[in-house]
DNA sequence: TTTAGCACTCGAATAGAAAGAGTGCTAACA
DNA sequence: TGTTAGCACTCTTTCTATTCGAGTGCTAAA
């Protein structure tokens, strides 16, 4: 177990450490005015916590950084609890503070802001639309051979997706397609909206259509959307002020990840309610070893919908970061809480 | 006026520039095969060439390194016509080969595809839609004070946008306005429907419709979508293969414009037809400086609708780069406008 | 006109040497 | 017994000097 004063002196280390980004040593933190114990003192203490691990140094005689278990223990134990200045507050209610620009915008805005706020690169996984429930379904042909299908949900966002037309299809049949469409789907949620087409519909069809099936499949297909968010990331070149990103392998390891959609998903995949910490290798890929992320999802009513994080170098300003993310999570959902979850 | 042995010389020096990104020598180049002056002779002749502004020196004694004008003077009188590989245009070819996926995603392919083919920074800008024509016009209304309008064009693109709607407004007017947008604004180019909005359904509306004029100007505000395509970028940190990129801050001055869509936008605005080429400082914008850029548009029949891009270093291999784009805009244009040309 | 020869320049690489920051250990001290 | 002063030691950084090599420019000869 740890002292009190070695908790003391591992949490001055790291808070020096993450202003700096310079290795501390017994010295320069005996000069602080809160630290009043000699610098051998110190360099015992360290010594301690070098051998049980929370800190390293990155040769026989330099300064002491944090390790990762040195991190981890800071950021579970020592965190002090920062608070937003008022400037942070409206910054952040002022993103959806403008309905009129769609969910789409404004989770962009809330990226941009995010990395703005805190200098590090921000990613927002947008609302995915699976609850969100079927207002109305339109199929427009375009040419002989092809049509649009259209999906608009009661939050009204819309999914819209070319498919083929069968031969010889007739415009009023599928006139009375979108009507039957309309009639048994409206309200239907869309990840269960496949399925329901053939359940709810093929009897109906069958009665007043003929040759309704290959229209049937291809829009069933066509609406199978990505039942995903999309992703937002904002601040992608923040990371070129990070003095330990001076490297430009380090950096270029970073950017191709951030490239990689599917390896952004994955990283940011909401694991557990609340804000998330991952320090370093903690986080499954290879690129991140350098770096923290933290995360906290948005959700509507209880149903986690989204996700918005931060990622920085693993000496990142936990504290603030954390507030911030909590913070901003906490408005979103209480934002879209408010917007859509009268519908249930 | 330059000699032939002139231009000779300056054609294998920016040749082997452009391979070895090393400055090159007099001794050096007089190895080659295909040279046989000796180095005395070479830099008598790299002197003049220097004198005449077509190289540079990094240093009193180091080798010769093409200046903007010898790029500029390669490019317009050097540059031995290049020939692809039949891997590359079945790679081409394949980007269009698969219409169902949408417009959107084959720009997209055609951005990878190219970023892949020359491992530089790929631009595309997607088609604008403005000479489309309207195929479909809906207004869903999504609770008592929004809708969503929704416009489709005879190519199958949708745009959609949601707007708030004025009190106490009853569906089935609604019904009644959108039967008269479509009869009246179906075949109009999505360039002159908002005008035309107004001029062509004011008079029905106003005849079997009150209180139309409020959520017909919120239609028409919202059917002002944005005149210009999307911007797609491949290969963003391609740029970190370049050596003469190494330097943290200039990969940074590129990278923070990418970012930035308006400058994109304002970067690779078409000038002329056919294939550009912009070297370093020719771009206005300020990050340009070490890189050149090589554009061409391609088009609905003789409108151009859209601009494809490669962003690379200054030392870039413009004879190749300059066939693939060549290429890929004609086959665009090709593709397009047998798609989409139908029409007129 | 071309080329061989040579002195000269400059950058890159190499090797010490000195400075500076920091450590670990021992011994003295409160 | 915990704390601290002192000191030798380690390792990085910085500076300087030197050397090496690639390349140039000029002159004179072929």
């Amino acid at each position: 177990m740890l002292t009190d004063r070695q908790l003391f002196i591992l949490q001055i280390i790291i808070d020096d450490f993450i202003r700096s980004a310079q290795p501390v040593g017994s010295r320069n933190l005996a000069k602080k005015d809160d630290v009043s114990y000699s610098p051998a003192t110190i360099r015992n203490e360290m010594a301690d916590l070098e051998e049980m691990g929370f800190l390293e140094k990155t040769h026989t005689s330099s300064g002491r950084v944090p390790s990762e278990k040195g991190y981890r223990y800071y950021v579970d134990h020592l965190l002090s609890p920062g608070s937003l200045r008022r400037s942070e507050r409206t910054a952040i209610h002022s993103v959806f503070a403008d309905r009129q620009e769609g969910l789409e915008k404004a989770v962009q805005n809330a990226a941009t802001i995010l990395s703005e706020l805190t200098s590090y690169t921000s990613i927002v996984l947008g609302p995915k639309f699976n609850d969100h429930k079927v207002k109305s379904l339109q199929i427009i042909p375009i040419d002989a051979q092809s049509a649009v299908s259209i999906i608009v949900t009661d939050t009204g966002h819309v999914e819209n997706k070319i498919f083929s037309l069968p031969e010889g299809i007739e415009p009023a049949d599928i006139e009375k397609m979108v009507n039957i469409l309309n009639d048994r789907l409206t309200g239907v949620p869309l990840s269960e909206l496949r399925q329901k087409i053939y359940k709810e519909t093929t009897e109906l069809m069958r009665r007043h259509l003929h040759n309704y099936e290959a229209v049937l499949h291809m829009f069933a297909e066509a609406s199978g959307g990505s039942p995903i968010g999309k992703l937002f990331i904002g601040g992608k070149t923040n990371i070129f002020n990070q003095p330990e990103f001076r490297d430009i392998e380090k950096v270029r390891l970073v950017m191709d990840m951030m490239e990689k959609e599917h390896d952004m998903y994955e990283l940011i995949r909401p694991t557990e309610a609340g804000v998330q910490v991952k320090i370093g290798t903690e986080n499954a890929e290879q690129a991140m070893e350098d770096c923290s992320l933290i995360t906290a999802s948005y959700s509507v009513g209880d149903e986690p919908v989204g996700t918005i994080a931060i990622l920085g170098p693993k000496r990142m300003e936990y504290s603030r970061v954390i507030t911030l993310v909590d913070f901003l999570s906490h408005d979103m959902t209480n934002v879209l809480t408010r917007l859509y979850n009268t519908r249930t």
